[in-house]
DNA sequence: ACCTTTTCTGAAAACCTTTTCTGAAAACCT
DNA sequence: AGGTTTTCAGAAAAGGTTTTCAGAAAAGGT
């Protein structure tokens, strides 16, 4: 059996108060007891009891977090933040993969507030009203990481998705290419969707190229539906140059559908992708991409999360953190 | 502030063992009194706390996750099959990212015992001394998914790695190929270096190849090392037709290497992975390899661990599940 | 030597639930 | 109607810790 404080205090012969304070304020209690307490917790590998001390401190330590769909590489580095900063803080994170399940995320919520988490980091995807909802009626602390939410005052880390997709679109332009398709998300129910493609209009329009809807076509978030968009894209526009993915799993779907059917990137296609994820500097031909620093946005994102938590508060409600060009070889001149 | 049982009883004007007998045993108490409890359930927003709850039951239904490198999208599956089992045993998973950092590996097994898991799944790497030890000193429950200790007694669920290897070398061979180079993982410290080595020189020896120790080169877990691996190896034997890889991140290692040095796999060289990761069908080419089942390994290993822990033992202890070869494009008749 | 302050320790309450035990009321039986 | 069984609800203990409070002992001051 796991042994308790009151087992270390008999075996010390103190009291079980005096074995409390050996573990929490040593130099309030006299030497001669303490290194007996010690020698107890050692001898019996006495460790408290997580339930018992949250019970009064009211807090875990613990934060809960929702990812989307675990498998995209784009939350490994994500999580690899999160989790730096939480040892940072000495914290545990409990992660869920949602699989973008409303009901699944509906549930976790409540399995993260009876298990008494601190607080809740919440990926990509919007927020669904019924998110905040269920978030508000439990009251628990949150933020957003890689996403936001322009209706809601919650706090949120992301990149400026809409500058970012110029950037990109720019960077196709500027090669000299003037037929430029798009593989989007979907605009509706998706976060990312709206301002990647409000950036690449913004792009075409500043360079006085027509935009043409005929361009763009959807895709959900997966590899397999990006190469089955790219056939109907290609299928209805012939004269395309190049290609702006809306993330680098898109662009590796555009690109393998561009090999089977026998057109080499960058040379008789230019393909830009977005996120910047380790795949795309693995990928033959390697991604150019718009970095997204993703290791930053979680470690960014849990460190406010315990701002709010301490602070009831947060110092800058929406932060965006710098996004960049990476250019290598995916795309070239025309 | 967060409403207790309390209140609830309060509300509803009865003690507080009805309400608790409302949600453990509803029909215990009688239709007036329940539905007035339901009520003040409805509109106090009353969640029984866990830590209460923990301090009774003692158990947290929580189990705690290692992974050694989150970033390694091998882990990805596994962590998927983990979390579907964890959510249909009404469990939640810790996980915790070691980096393969033995300080931090052992500091979150504190951490778990501390936060009460109720057991721990570790995943890949070998199983230290210092690790196994500590789980020892504890008491926790735990079982290796995608590894397992020979020496020691403990449940694990993986797959036959020298089998599996001697059958993609087997594949190699009957494609005609005789010089046959391998990257594989160090043999000292990492579980899968020894067997898959071993069925590598299995298979050569059985088809009378010659195994000469020069054709084989090693690197750590990442696709970096295995590009310079690759330097070295290609530097030193120039006749290699072939290679097996010990991991699909090292496939892609070696083939962007050959790439970059004008050599087109499968044409010039013939490439065989292991693991089928999801980028293995993304990749280009397509990688051949060798399945693994990483979301039944997960799930499975989740379960094993339940079952452990309700039973005490645990029906069979070490579970291997079956692979598979998946031909693809990276390999070619010569 | 006596009084005041400081240091140190233990008892007990508190945190929130579940569960056992006990007793009251209701239901049943003859 | 009287006695027995069953149903139902509340009081209280238990689970393991921290912390407040009070008191005893030690130290300090005159």
């Amino acid at each position: 059996m796991k042994s308790t404080i009151r087992d270390v205090a008999k075996y010390a012969n103190v009291s079980i108060s005096t074995v409390s304070r050996v573990m929490n304020a040593p130099d309030t209690v006299v030497e001669e007891k303490r290194v007996k307490v010690l020698e107890a917790i050692e001898v019996l590998q006495y460790q408290p009891n997580g339930f018992a001390r949250g019970l009064i401190y009211k807090k875990s330590d613990t934060l809960g977090v929702m990812i989307p769909d675990i498998e995209n590489p784009y939350y490994a580095g994500l999580i690899r933040g999160m989790q730096d900063a939480a040892v940072m803080l000495n914290h545990s994170l409990m992660i869920c993969n949602t699989d973008r399940d409303k009901k699944r995320t509906i549930a976790y919520v409540q399995t993260f507030f009876e298990k008494q988490v601190d607080g809740i980091i919440f990926t990509s995807d919007s927020l669904h009203e019924e998110y905040y909802e269920e978030m508000q009626r439990y009251r628990l602390p949150f933020v957003l990481a890689s996403t936001n939410a322009p209706e809601y005052d919650i706090p949120s880390v992301d990149i400026d998705d809409e500058q970012g997709a110029y950037e990109a679109v720019k960077h196709l332009i500027e090669l000299g290419h003037r037929r430029i398709g798009m593989i989007s998300f979907p605009l509706g129910h998706t976060i990312s969707g709206e301002p990647r493609y409000a950036g690449y209009k913004k792009a075409l329009l500043e360079f006085g190229i027509v935009h043409n809807t005929d361009e763009i076509e959807f895709a959900e978030h997966r590899f397999e539906h990006a190469y089955e968009a790219s056939e109907r894209l290609f299928a209805r526009c012939s004269e395309l140059t190049a290609i702006f993915a809306a993330s680098d799993e898109f662009a590796m779907g555009v690109i393998s559908y561009l090999r089977d059917h026998g057109k080499s990137v960058p040379d008789r296609m230019s393909v830009i992708g977005f996120d910047n994820i380790r795949m795309a500097q693995m990928f033959i031909p390697k991604l150019t991409t718009i970095d997204q620093p993703t290791y930053d946005i979680g470690y960014r994102s849990v460190e406010k999360l315990h701002e709010l938590i301490t602070n009831g508060e947060v110092a800058v409600l929406r932060e965006k953190l710098p996004h960049q060009l990476v250019i290598r070889e995916s795309t070239r001149m025309i």
